[in-house]
DNA sequence: TCAGATACGTAACGGATCGTTTCGAAATTC
DNA sequence: GAATTTCGAAACGATCCGTTACGTATCTGA
């Protein structure tokens, strides 16, 4: 079910036959993603360097290359490994907790693991690069979106909330916020915004007359 | 009013009496700016160099490093002088007249200008820059949140919304939202997604039972 | 009027990093 | 064992950075 969407690295054993020659080596595929991960959170994708990311996996920088066609698809790679190990939260029954539960693995993942680093950057580098840019959103953005779009819908079918309310909007509503905070850094993700957020949403979106305690 | 916060540029007149030897000239002040708002607006900021705006005004590199430290803080002060144009959004009467004009004028300003550019890169540079993310905050974010501010406490002297509510969740949902779409690219921003958002901020925000038609 | 100070544009600098290429050795298939 | 492909190491040319050196231009103050 995780293996959906190609990653950027070569695919070299797409092709039909057995391979001849001698086979890639998948302790270096390991290494290089593992010394990926490891400068990307602790410097960011600009400050990363192809040649430093060799040096730390013990690879030769052609090594690298054969496998990726850029900086920003080996960090997309590396990010993308991280990412299939945040679960998507279950479904707590209501609304709210999906919504709450949602929203603090994300904010977990950013504030308390490498990825933050790894998310900022990235967004960073899909501003000039295009490449990236579709591939962010075909690999992870829209994956998340429609994890999140049956949450919705699954409200929309208890009652919840009309089957009216634009989805779209309100998982920008949902992810822009705390992404806001994320990139520019001018208060905090606490707790209390985290509810803040969910529960402004939750009473624009709930019908009037509604409103939980 | 528009003068509080010192430009990124070297303020070399601030000191006592008046220079000795050949003043800086104001025309290459300008002509810098002009270059390097064109340069940012169709290239972006990673893409620009240094060299290029100093070729585009007709100045040497030496006079664009004496007046300032970097690319990221030159590239500032021109958004700057870019934003201070964008007018701010009078008092229309009503909250909701308000953050309409309020998120138009905004996404006017960042679909159908070359301020669109000129943010996004700014946005992804101050990602690795310290300097920059600061100087972002002090100059561009931070007045741009009191402004706005302004317009919600007016809300509440109205009695529209509660004085309850939390003002910076408000303004991050509000801009949070279309940030994200303007920096990912996945939906477009259109009157429609303005139009939505106001409403489930408005709805999340106005005491039960006051919903408008 | 002229000496001192500062800014000007041009040119060249050393250093860093990029992505590529070359090389001999190692690993695998036919 | 010959052919093929990958491996790590090293060196390559190109590009851009921020700085410096230089001769010229412009302004202040004696």
């Amino acid at each position: 079910m995780s293996g959906d969407i190609p990653a950027a690295r070569d695919l070299a054993e797409a092709g039909g036959g057995p391979q001849r020659g001698r086979p890639r080596s998948q302790e270096a595929d390991r290494a290089i993603l593992t010394a990926t991960v490891e400068l990307l959170a602790d410097r960011g994708l600009s400050a990363m360097s192809i040649e430093e990311v060799a040096a730390r996996a013990g690879v030769g920088k052609t090594t690298i290359y054969r496998r990726w066609p850029s900086k920003s698809l080996l960090a997309l790679d590396a990010f993308v490994a991280s990412f299939r190990e945040a679960q998507p939260p279950n479904d707590t029954g209501t609304l709210r907790g999906d919504l709450l539960a949602a929203l603090h693995a994300w904010v977990h993942a950013v504030t308390q693991t490498p990825m933050g680093t790894m998310l900022t950057s990235l967004i960073a580098e899909a501003q000039h690069d295009p490449e990236l840019r579709g591939a962010w959103r075909d690999r992870v953005l829209e994956p998340l979106r429609v994890q999140h779009r049956i949450m919705l819908d699954r409200a929309i079918e208890r009652g919840e909330i009309p089957a009216s309310v634009d989805r779209d909007v309100v998982l920008d509503l949902f992810f822009g916020a705390a992404e806001h905070r994320l990139l520019l850094g001018h208060l905090p993700i606490t707790d209390g915004f985290i509810d803040a957020v969910v529960d402004v949403i939750l009473g624009g979106i709930q019908p009037a007359g509604s409103a939980p305690s």
